[in-house]
DNA sequence: ATTATATACCGGTATAGACCAAAAGTCTAT
DNA sequence: ATAGACTTTTGGTCTATACCGGTATATAAT
């Protein structure tokens, strides 16, 4: 094992609240007791949990304990985890209707924002996504053919983030993104199970690898009403 | 001194790069010699230089030692900094008039969320946010009113991060923050001079001082044609 | 039954030491 | 002069221990 102790702590713990082992609300064990379960200083095993509360995956309580996070799950959404992780953690079974998947040249904008040479090809695609059977956003997307050559169609629409992580040792990294408001058009409000003049939450968002690169320029419109950014800094 | 140790030596280093005694790019002393200059333990000393690596001031390197680091400066945008840092960084003339301003009794979710007392008094605040004297955006900030005590209305109105940090060397910490979208109502519409129904950004944000007391509650809505929320994660 | 009070337990902070691996500096043999 | 081998310095990890103040709970006093 190459990785510290308190690293392989974090994992340990992390799989057993996975496993349901512990779950949301639960007190853990105290870290004096989980430091003699694990034979390790208190120091080293808090360090882990320490990882762990900055991960938002527990809270920690002066006097009371520690315990499993419910919401803060959803910190990582405005980071560069995918849509069905999002879901998934608040419970919500994920679905999507892809509505169209090409590759084609890049649009000007495009090109710049995925810093693009001449005659690259992008893949684009639109997509709603469902939380629970219900329209929550409709989604433009647009990745560098590179990142998704050898892909399956799946395998991009699913989740792209777990994909290129294990078939392609790809990981993201930072991402920016711009949040605004606006109103539903028609088609939109179509896709959406909305009316034309609803509010909508845009977001668009350029996620790069850990080098740099950029590997995905997505657009996406959120129902204003059933949808709730949550951003925790 | 209320604080731990290792806040103090965080912000005397803080303070110390501030003043130019270190630049960007050089290297400060290592964690050893720190140790002994601040006379505390090599680990606490640790810990301080830790929140200044976690806030990007710092970078450290291993068999290297530790630099200052080249800020980045757009990321507090979305943070706890104050809409009048927000315009000066984009180089419009912030401006605001306060529509209402009046200690009082907290509502029951204001109550819950600044983690008040029972008979715990608020300001609260009605506000318009200008740049270059176009309607922005209208908020309703709520604060604790011993937080505000013998502070005058304009250093609350003005600039509250700033006078919070100058005359009280309360430090704004983390914040959480909510954001959603919906349309504009009757009342809202006319102060920002937009029409009934056109899309409103809403925010809501808890802000907490370091120790992670809450100092301030405010909920936004911006209009959505003016305004871009720009987040880097 | 209700209200104080004591106490055990919790995470937060702090100390003083130790060893490791990576990086940088120094010395040496070629 | 340079490549390679030592040594020192650096941050990273880990131990074992201690005390603090907040929290909850059991116990005693009302």
């Amino acid at each position: 094992m190459g990785s510290p102790v308190y690293i392989q702590i974090h994992n340990d713990i992390k799989r057993s609240i996975e496993s349901g082992k512990w779950s949301v609300g639960d007190r853990i064990p105290s870290e004096r007791e989980l430091a003699v379960e694990f034979n390790v200083s208190r120091m080293t095993l808090r360090q882990a949990i320490q990882t762990l509360v900055e991960e938002g995956i527990l809270e920690r309580f002066v006097g009371s304990g520690t315990f499993v996070a419910n919401q803060k799950v959803q910190e990582k959404m405005s980071g560069v985890t995918g849509f069905t992780d999002v879901m998934l953690a608040q419970g919500k079974k994920p679905s999507s209707k892809t509505v169209s998947y090409h590759i084609m040249s890049p649009s000007l904008s495009e090109a710049e924002k995925l810093k693009l040479k001449d005659g690259d090809q992008v893949l684009r695609m639109e997509r709603i996504r469902y939380g629970d059977g219900t329209p929550i956003s409709f989604e433009v997307a647009t990745i560098p053919a590179t990142i998704v050559e050898g892909l399956s169609k799946p395998e991009v629409t699913d989740s792209l983030y777990r994909t290129l992580e294990t078939k392609k040792n790809m990981i993201p990294g930072r991402a920016k993104q711009n949040v605004s408001a606006s109103l539903a058009s028609e088609r939109i409000a179509e896709f959406l199970d909305i009316k034309r003049g609803d509010a909508i939450l845009r977001l668009w968002q350029i996620s790069y690898l850990q080098d740099g690169t950029p590997f995905e320029y997505v657009r996406t419109q959120y129902v204003g009403e059933r949808f709730e950014f949550y951003l925790e800094k």
